[in-house]
DNA sequence: AATACGTGGAC
DNA sequence: TGTCCAAGTAT
């Protein structure tokens, strides 16, 4: 697995420490405090999500929820419009209970290491470390996608990084790289400087070594294998799906449905959904309204991580709605409130482009 | 081990 | 257009 080179280890992390602070970022809302509470929302919000997505929802969220004891106090329909749009919502619910955990079983303070930390929901190895390493200095490695890339180019280990045996090799060899660094190792200049690297120099494409810090001893440079490095995970082929939505509009409100946990959009208010248009008429038979086939709106497609979903919307107005009381799960929201609802992000589409044109 | 879980940027 | 994948975790 590991390349023929023989890298240098000794000087890795102080390499690192020195361009991070030179050349690496510097004005991040989520730097420059070692506050966990801040520090964990950036990396919850961070996970699979890139730097100038993650902006605006960090600043909005702490706005709304300024401390762990704020967000632990709030209820989740309260804490789901702050994260809709950024996707994965189960970080959110994650993050709600485990501000509600920090309050009642850690006295509203973090845990005081990354061991501990790792406990939390929502929150794993390289989630902890992170936190740790940044509020506390504690000498816990990362393994984020900018760690692996530079890793798996320096020392040359090839196989998958998502593979059990591969992972475990960084794992060891991140271990190994912090036992190797000095004492007075500034945590949090490394553990940055890895991932500014992983972001900038050592980025997927077409890495930049003439610039990059590591070159000298960099097992991919040395090599020419830049491109073959990280080893690309295998695809699997993405299905499709298709599905109507329902806009059912009486007077200056429209009828959402509260989605179950976990699942897609868990938490969020979506549109109601059926499988096909004939479901969806029926549904509306059964509350005393009529579906004329012009009410089909233009369809979309909106892709997930693993399939795409075929969305052929229908909007129905009516006035003479014969449901007294909606599901439990349901609601008549006024579209006033909309801007203020947890959407999924198609459902926010169709209805901006309908309600707001 | 393999899959579920969102959305958008980059090329 | 399609493909890859981003400061991953839970099951």
């Amino acid at each position: 697995m590991l390349g023929n080179a023989q890298p240098a280890i000794a000087a890795f992390a102080a390499t690192v420490v020195q361009w991070q602070l030179r050349a690496g970022r510097r004005g991040l809302p989520w730097q420059h405090t070692r506050d966990p509470y801040r520090i964990w929302l950036s990396e919850i919000m961070l996970q699979q999500t890139q730097v100038g997505t993650v902006m605006g929802y960090y600043e909005r969220f702490l706005a709304r929820f300024p401390t762990v004891q704020d967000l632990a106090a709030a209820t989740q329909d309260e804490v789901m419009p702050y994260w809709a749009g950024l996707g994965y919502y189960a970080r959110a619910r994650n993050l709600h209970r485990c501000a509600q955990e920090i309050c009642q079983n850690w006295n509203g303070s973090f845990p005081p290491s990354a061991d501990e930390i790792m406990q939390l929901p929502g929150i794993g190895r390289s989630t902890a470390a992170a936190i740790a390493a940044f509020a506390y200095g504690q000498r816990s490695p990362i393994m984020d996608g900018n760690v692996k890339r530079v890793f798996t180019r320096y020392f040359g280990i090839f196989g998958d990084p998502s593979v059990r045996a591969t992972e475990k090799c960084l794992w060891e060899t991140a271990q190994a790289v912090v036992d190797a660094a000095p004492p007075d190792l500034d945590m949090t200049a490394y553990t940055q400087g890895l991932m500014d690297l992983g972001s900038s120099h050592c980025a997927r494409g077409r890495p930049d070594c003439a610039a990059c810090p590591l070159a000298t001893h960099c097992y991919a440079r040395l090599e020419s294998r830049q491109a073959e490095l990280p080893t690309p995970k295998k695809k699997k082929q993405s299905g499709q799906r298709q599905c109507a939505m329902l806009i059912l509009q009486k007077e200056n409100t429209i009828l959402l449905e509260q989605r179950p946990s976990p699942g897609i959009w868990g938490g969020l208010w979506s549109l109601p959904q059926f499988d096909d248009a004939e479901s969806l008429r029926i549904a509306c038979g059964n509350m005393g309204v009529e579906v004329a086939t012009e009410r089909k709106m233009a369809g979309l497609q909106h892709v997930f991580s693993h399939f795409k979903l075929h969305i052929e919307p229908w909007h129905i107005v009516s006035d003479q709605i014969e449901t007294t009381e909606p599901r439990p799960n349901q609601a008549w929201v006024s579209l006033n409130d909309l801007p203020a609802t947890a959407l999924p992000a198609p459902v926010k589409k169709i209805l901006d482009g309908l309600f707001l044109a």
